[in-house]
RNA sequence: GCGGAUGUGGCGAAAUUGGUAGACGCACUAGAUUUAGGAUCUAGCGCCGAAAGGCAUGGGGGUUCGAGUCCCUCCAUCCGCACCA
C-alpha cells in the first residue's frame, strides 16, 4: 500500500506539474477585489538558490495562497533582474554571451522555484534583459529625458511646455532646455572604478570603494547622464509618511535625504568677490571667526594672495588626487591652509580669514562654510590646531569647551539674551532686507548618475551630432543591444559598445549621428518591473491605464533590507515622474513593505590537536593545545559529528583519531554568512530530496519571525516533518484512507474554530511562525481524539493548504473533493464554539496568585455571579470589608485588592 | 560619533490592548513497543529546594493591585550612515 503513505516526492512532483500545466494560478483582471503581492525579483546568478534565499518568496505565496482563499484576485508575478555586472565578468574571461550565461541560470533558478510549490503566474514573467521589456525602460528614460519639474504646480511636465525666456540665441535655449531635463548630461565629478571600468553611484561606493568587488574608487570629471532626482527630493521626503513600511527603512530614506533647513549667506571679500556659505545655525553668527572653502571652490584663485599663492594651489593640488577614503582618513587630523584674503561678516561687520580646508565638501551646500568653533565640533577642532579665535555666542554651563546645543544669546551685541531659536528668525529677516542671504533648505540628496561603461545593461536611446543631441523616436524602440567583439571596457572609459562602429553611426534624414554607447545601470530595469508585470505582453505601451488602474499599488512587497536605499528611492522616484506625467494613478508604488531578515549560516567546527591527526570534542578541548577546522554541516546532526562519513569524507582524516564525550564527538558551532569556504552551505535541493518541500516551507516559516535575520540550522526540521506526517495520518488507518461523515464533537469543533481564529489573526500580521505552531497544536489535539470526520478535515486541509500546498491538495482530492483547493473559501470561525462552557479564572489577591485556586464562574453577563464571587471566593481568602476592589478582566483574571 | 534593531530555558522561539511568562518545536531524561538500530507512543523538562515555597524575561531604578510589555538609566550584540556645516 505503498499509494497511502505519505510520499512527499511523488506528491509534490504530481502537483507541481498539474498547477504548471493548468496555469492555476493565472490571473486576469475581474470583478473580484484585488491584492498584489510581490516579491523583489531576483538577480539569476551562476550558483543558484541556497536556503536562505526563498525565505521571502516562502511567506509572500503563503499570503497568495491565503488571499485567492479569501476571495481576492490575487497577482503574484515573478520576473528576473537580469543584466548585471557578474554576467558581463563572466563573458569577459569566458567570451560566453551574457545572454546565453544568463538564460541558462535562469532555467535552473526557474526549476529550484518550481520545486518549491510558488504559486507564480509564470505567463507574466519578464526579464529585464529581454529587448520587449527594454524597449518601455528606454521609453521611461525618454519621458524623463522630456520633461522638466514645475516647482510652482509641484509636478514633472513635458519639455515643450516649458516657459523659455525670450530674445535668446539657439544655442543657449539649448542650454536653458538642458539645465530643465530629468534626464541631462553633464560633466561631473564622478565615481571611477578602473577595476571594474565603470562609473558607479554614490549608493554603490561604500568607504571608498565599489560596493561589488571592493575596488579602489576615484574622484573623476567625466560627460556622464544624470537623473534630476534631486527636484524630487522634498516629495520623496513627505510621502514617506503615508506608508506602511518598516520605519527603519523610512529613516534609512529620510537620511539619505538629507534634509536640512537654514540660511544662505553671502560674506563679501572685495568689490567683485563674495562668497555664499550655507549654514543651519545662523543664529551663531557673532561665533563665525573665520570661513572655509572646499579645496574645488572656484573663487580661491581670486582671492588668494600672493604671499599664499604657493601655499594655497599645492593643497588644492594634493587635495584633487586623493580619494574619497582618504581624505575620510583625515577626520581626526583636519588639514587645512589660509588663502590670506578676508571677508566681511554681514551682521556683525567683523573681518575674518578665509580658510581652505578638505573637511568642506564641494558637493553640499555651497561648498563654503561660515566656521564657528565654540558651537560646531569640526569646526572647534580646526580651530584649535590653527589657533584661530573661538567666540563663545550661546552660553552654556557645558564643561565641554564646544557646545551644540540651544541657549540665551551672549557676545552678540544687541542681540544678547534672545534665545538662539528666535534669533536664527531675527538674523535670517536682517539678511533678506539687506539682501545679504536668505532661508533656504539643503538636501543631502545628490542627482543620480545614471550611465555605465558597460556592454551588458540597456542602451541609452540618445544620438549625437556633434554637442547636440537627439533623442531616438518612440517608434525605433527598442534599441538594441549590438554584438561586440570584446566586453571589456576600453581603455578611454567609454563602452564597450563604442567598438561596434557599425551600430554606433546612424545616419537619418542625411544626418550623420553617432550613437550615445554608454548603458543604463542595473537599477534602471528594476525601477518599474511591478508595472510590467500588470500588462507583461503589451505592444503599445508599457502596461495599460485600466490595468494599472486595477492592480496598484502594489500591496505587499517583500524583500532585502539591503535596498533600503537604492532600488525603493528610485523606484520611487519613477514612479512619481511616470504619475505627474499622467502614465499611473498612484504616487507612490509599493503600500506596504516587509524587509525578510537574512538567513546566515550556522558553521561547525572540529579540533584538531596540534600536530596531530587527532580530534578532541567540543568540551574537552580545553585541556589540549588545539586548532578549530570548520567542517562540512552535511557530516553533523545536532552538532554530533557522523564520524563514519567523516573520517570518508577525505584522505586526509581516514586515520583520524577522536577524544569523545559520553562516546559522541561534539562539535563548536558559530553563525557565519552562507559560503562554500566556510562549509556551511545547505542547499534547499538537498533538504526537498530528504524531506519535501512542504516541510521546506513550513520549516522556513517556522524559524522565527520572517523580518528577523538567524542563522539556518537544519536541527529543527524533523518536528515539522512529524507534523505532516502527522497530518497525513488523521486521515489514515492502517495505510488507507478512512474519513468519517459522522457529526463533529464539540470538543473538536472548538479546536477546529479556534485554530481558524488564530490563523486568520496571524497571516495577516504576517505572523507566520506562530500559524504553524497553531497547526501543530490543532493537528495534535485531532489525533489525540482520534478525529477523521469529514467536516474537520475539510476545513483543516484549507488551513493547511497555504503553508504545505503539495500534501493539503492531494488529501483535498483523496477525500472527494473535485475543484482544487484555489477554488474553495477560507473557513469562518464561530466564537461560540471557542468559548468554553465553564470559565476558569485564576484569583490574585493583591495582584499575587498565592492559591491555585479557581471558580467556574461567567463573570462577563451575570450579576448574580458575582455576588456568588463575594460570598463564597472573597470571604474565604480575604474579609469582604477589607476590600477596595476587585478587577475582573473578561476571560483572564479576577484581582481582588485590598 | 550619529541613527536603527535586538537582548526571555541547553537551543530556535511564544506571549494583539499591561493580566497565571516560557505556547510550539529541537535537544535531553525515563518508560512502552522492537532481535537491534530507526520509527512511533506516553510522561518529565527555567533555576534553587526533599517539600512547602522562593527566585527568574541583559543590569539598576520608577509608575501600577499587577510590568517581558510603559517611563528613566546603564551594559552587550548586530546592522546602517559617517567631516552633510
Amino acid at each position: 500500500m505503498s499509494d497511502s503513505k505519505y510520499d512527499f516526492l511523488k506528491i509534490e512532483k504530481k502537483w507541481q506539474k498539474f498547477w504548471l500545466e493548468n496555469k492555476t494560478f493565472k490571473t486576469e483582471i475581474d470583478s473580484k477585489p484585488k491584492y498584489y503581492v510581490m516579491d523583489m525579483f531576483p538577480y539569476p546568478s551562476g550558483s543558484g538558490l541556497h536556503v536562505g534565499h526563498p525565505l521571502g518568496y516562502i511567506a509572500s505565496d503563503i499570503i497568495s495562497r491565503f488571499k485567492r482563499l479569501q476571495g481576492f484576485n490575487v497577482l503574484h508575478p515573478m520576473g528576473f533582474d537580469s543584466f548585471g555586472l557578474p554576467a558581463e565578468q563572466y563573458a569577459i574571461k569566458t567570451g560566453k554571451h551574457p545572454k546565453d550565461t544568463t538564460e541558462e541560470n535562469i532555467q535552473r533558478f526557474k526549476e529550484q522555484l518550481n520545486t518549491l510549490g510558488l504559486s507564480f503566474d509564470w505567463d507574466r514573467e519578464i526579464k529585464t534583459s529581454d529587448s520587449e521589456y527594454y524597449k518601455w525602460t528606454q521609453w521611461i528614460f525618454l519621458k524623463l529625458y522630456n520633461s522638466f519639474y514645475d516647482f510652482d504646480k509641484k509636478i514633472a511636465r513635458n519639455i515643450n511646455e516649458l516657459t523659455i525666456p525670450e530674445k535668446i540665441k539657439q544655442k543657449e535655449k539649448d542650454e536653458f532646455i538642458d539645465s530643465k531635463r530629468l534626464a541631462y548630461i553633464d560633466e561631473v565629478d564622478v565615481n571611477w572604478c578602473e577595476e571594474l571600468g565603470t562609473v558607479l553611484s554614490n549608493e554603490e561606493v561604500i568607504g571608498g570603494l565599489s560596493e561589488r568587488g571592493g575596488f579602489p574608487v576615484v574622484r573623476k570629471p567625466m560627460k556622464q547622464w544624470v537623473m534630476r532626482i534631486t527636484n524630487y527630493a522634498e516629495r520623496l521626503l513627505e510621502d514617506l509618511d503615508n506608508l506602511d513600511w518598516p520605519d527603519s527603512i523610512k529613516i534609512s530614506q529620510k537620511n539619505w535625504i538629507g534634509k536640512s533647513e537654514g540660511a544662505e549667506i553671502i560674506f563679501n571679500v572685495n568689490e567683485k568677490d563674495s562668497i555664499k556659505v550655507f549654514t543651519t545655525r545662523p543664529d551663531t553668527i557673532y561665533g563665525a571667526t573665520y570661513l572655509v572653502l572646499a579645496p574645488e571652490h572656484e573663487i580661491i584663485k581670486n582671492i588668494t594672495t600672493i604671499n599664499q599663492k604657493a601655499v594655497v594651489e599645492n593643497y588644492v593640488y594634493i587635495s584633487s588626487t586623493k580619494s574619497e577614503l582618504e581624505r575620510q582618513e583625515n577626520e581626526k587630523n583636519k588639514t587645512g591652509v589660509f588663502t590670506g584674503s578676508y571677508a566681511l561678516n554681514p551682521i556683525s561687520n567683523v573681518k575674518i580669514p578665509i580658510w581652505i580646508s578638505d573637511y568642506v565638501l564641494a558637493s553640499y551646500g555651497t561648498g563654503a562654510i561660515m566656521a564657528v568653533p565654540a558651537h560646531d565640533e569640526r569646526d572647534f577642532e580646526f580651530a584649535k590646531k590653527f589657533e584661530l579665535d573661538i567666540n563663545q555666542v550661546i552660553s552654556h554651563t557645558s564643561k565641554e569647551k564646544c557646545f551644540t546645543g540651544n541657549g540665551k544669546i551672549i557676545n552678540s551685541g544687541k542681540f544678547d539674551g534672545l534665545s538662539n531659536l528666535e534669533f536664527k528668525d531675527v538674523v535670517i529677516n536682517i539678511l533678506e532686507e539687506k539682501t545679504l542671504g536668505k532661508r533656504t533648505i539643503n538636501y543631502k540628496l545628490r542627482d543620480w548618475i545614471f550611465t555605465r561603461q558597460r556592454y551588458w545593461g540597456e542602451p541609452i536611446p540618445i544620438l549625437h551630432d556633434g554637442n547636440r543631441r537627439k533623442s531616438v523616436c518612440e517608434k525605433q524602440l527598442p534599441v538594441k543591444l549590438p554584438q561586440v567583439e570584446s566586453y571589456l571596457p576600453t581603455s578611454d572609459g567609454s563602452s564597450p559598445l563604442a567598438r561596434n562602429s557599425e551600430w554606433t553611426n546612424i545616419e537619418i534624414n542625411g544626418i550623420k549621428y553617432k550613437r550615445e554607447t554608454n548603458t543604463m545601470p542595473q537599477w534602471a530595469g528594476s525601477c518599474w518591473y511591478y508595472l510590467r508585470y500588470l500588462d507583461p505582453k503589451n505592444n503599445s505601451s508599457f502596461a495599460d491605464y485600466d490595468k494599472i488602474k486595477y492592480w496598484m499599488p502594489v500591496d505587499l512587497y517583500i524583500g532585502g533590507a539591503e535596498h533600503a536605499v537604492l532600488h525603493l528611492l528610485y523606484s520611487r522616484f519613477w514612479h512619481k515622474v511616470l504619475y505627474d506625467l499622467g502614465f499611473v494613478n498612484t504616487n507612490e508604488p509599493f503600500k506596504k513593505l516587509v524587509n525578510q531578515g537574512m538567513i546566515l549560516g550556522r558553521s561547525n567546527f572540529i579540533y584538531r590537536i596540534k600536530g596531530t591527526n587527532k580530534f578532541v570534542s567540543y568540551n574537552l578541548r580545553k585541556n589540549y593545545d588545539y586548532t578549530r577546522l570548520h567542517v562540512d554541516v552535511n557530516l553533523v546532526k545536532n552538532d554530533k559529528l557522523n564520524i563514519k562519513k567523516f573520517m570518508n569524507s577525505s584522505k586526509e582524516f581516514k586515520n583520524a583519531k577522536f577524544i569523545l564525550e559520553n562516546n559522541e564527538y561534539l562539535c563548536g558551532f558559530d553563525t557565519e554568512k552562507m559560503s562554500k569556504s566556510k562549509n556551511n552551505v545547505v542547499n534547499p535541493d538537498d533538504i526537498i530530496s530528504k524531506y519535501g518541500s512542504d516541510t521546506l516551507r513550513m520549516y522556513e516559516m517556522f524559524l522565527g519571525p520572517i523580518e528577523q535575520s538567524k542563522p539556518w540550522n537544519t536541527n529543527g526540521i524533523e518536528g515539522v516533518f512529524k507534523f505532516l506526517n502527522k497530518f497525513w495520518s488523521l486521515f489514515h488507518k492502517d495505510e488507507k484512507l478512512c474519513i468519517s461523515k459522522e457529526k463533529a464533537s464539540r470538543e473538536e469543533l472548538k479546536v477546529l474554530h479556534s485554530t481558524i481564529k488564530k490563523i486568520k489573526n496571524d497571516i495577516e500580521r504576517l505572523s507566520l511562525n506562530t500559524c504553524i505552531s497553531q497547526l501543530m497544536i490543532a493537528v495534535n489535539n485531532l489525533s489525540k481524539l482520534e478525529c477523521n470526520k469529514i467536516e474537520i478535515l475539510n476545513p483543516l486541509i484549507i488551513l493547511v493548504s497555504p503553508f504545505a500546498p503539495h500534501i493539503s491538495e492531494e488529501l483535498w482530492e483523496k477525500i472527494g473533493n473535485k475543484e482544487t483547493i484555489s477554488y474553495s473559501h477560507f473557513p469562518d470561525y464561530n466564537e461560540s464554539f471557542i468559548k468554553e462552557n465553564d470559565y476558569e479564572y485564576p484569583i490574585m489577591i493583591n495582584g499575587k496568585l498565592r492559591t491555585k485556586a479557581r471558580y467556574s464562574l461567567d463573570l462577563n453577563n451575570s450579576e448574580i455571579e458575582k455576588d456568588i464571587l463575594e460570598n463564597e471566593i472573597v470571604n474565604k481568602w480575604v474579609k469582604k470589608s477589607e476590600i477596595k476592589k476587585i478587577i475582573i478582566v473578561p476571560n483572564k483574571i479576577i484581582n481582588i485588592v485590598y
